[in-house]
DNA sequence: CCTCAGGTATACTGATCTGTGAACCTCATC
DNA sequence: GATGAGGTTCACAGATCAGTATACCTGAGG
């Protein structure tokens, strides 16, 4: 990509997820980048491939820092809630929610680019979390993994509004992770059913 | 309300739902509800005031629904995770995530009506969830609440992509009201550390 | 009978939207 | 020194946007 390309979708970046897609115009693009029109039409071909091309640069961006996080967890426990420290760093800048599911509210047509692209992005930390899990010994990863998923989407959801909800899903996040990587001895399950609960058992 | 008022709210509410309020005209809504656009502004000034009381609109219809089925609750613990069931229901035919959010979403400026909508809407669960915790004897019910909270929204955040992770929240939540609400006798918590940590401690 | 609220019909403004056309510039590489 | 890729400038098309103006219709209540 030539530089101009690299500032568009910088630019792009930042006025889609911030005013939204349909209500930034391409000329607003051009301006913010210090590029013409015309460079930005040579570059993308159309508003639609730009759009694309912004959530597909994000999600790398995205993926890099979850990645990182994961590597840098001491403990394989860690490591399966690493994603949740992302987010906490990752909502100092973004502060209004996820930037897929807002283009999926914008992008009525399911056969847009856009939505690939989101559903990826969450099918690739539903594995990752179940992949995760796995590593960390879990029983019942692939459970585990929506639950993680649920809260972490449900944390995002939930930043829009001033409720800091982010400590507590990253808590309950590690309790789940806790309970379903030390399963208790089976002569202490039946006198205390809530663990076995807590912990999956599909 | 007038008949025309409502049936432009009803057209409204369907056509900015489904494909975004930027990219729905009021051109559009005018024709979809057989109304003139003249009608349209005689009745609500504006577009900002029309998706206002679409919102609005919304949220009365949304809240009757979770009233009724928390009224249906057999016990006091059911009572609690009914949220959860009216979502099972609603989403049946609103897939597209939630409207509050997907607004919030097109709509920058925190000063929009919306945003007080969207907010009051989320922070009314949040009561609610505690509300009920509390009167089905759970402990700590405001962390409760907003972990309930997470569980919910990250439901509907997910429900835009084909996961069908709503079971799984909802069985995961009620997990959290019955450990919160049936608390161990003291002797048997050493024993079983997770059990204590699922139920909130703060 | 009169009035007036609710609504219709149609035309219009001025702005903004995505996208294109055509000519020109600049600089590195062959 | 010719070529071509990346970029600029500027004008323009055609559509759509939110919102307004003017005149008219209709039916219920005083």
């Amino acid at each position: 990509m030539t530089p101009a390309g690299r500032r568009i979708v910088a630019a792009a970046a930042e006025l889609f997820y911030n005013r939204g897609i349909t209500a930034v115009g391409v000329d607003l693009i051009a301006e913010y980048s210090g590029v013409t029109k015309r460079t930005l039409y040579n570059q993308f071909g159309s508003k639609d491939h730009l759009v694309t091309a912004y959530l597909t640069e994000r999600d790398q961006r995205w993926r890099s820092l979850v990645r990182a996080a994961v590597d840098a967890a001491d403990t394989p426990a860690e490591a399966v809630t690493a994603p949740f420290e992302t987010l906490r760093t990752w909502s100092e800048t973004n502060t209004r929610g996820c930037a897929f599911i807002n283009a999926l509210a914008e992008l009525p047509d399911p056969s847009h680019p856009a939505y690939r692209i989101a559903a990826n992005q969450k099918l690739w930390l539903l594995n990752l979390f179940k992949e995760l899990a796995a590593t960390a010994g879990c029983s019942h990863p692939a459970t585990l993994a929506t639950r993680l998923l649920v809260l972490h989407e449900g944390a995002v959801a939930t930043q829009h509004l001033s409720l800091d909800t982010l400590p507590e899903s990253a808590d309950l996040a590690r309790v789940l992770v806790q309970a379903s990587a030390s399963p208790r001895p089976k002569e202490r399950q039946p006198s205390c059913p809530d663990c076995s609960a807590v912990a999956p058992t599909s």
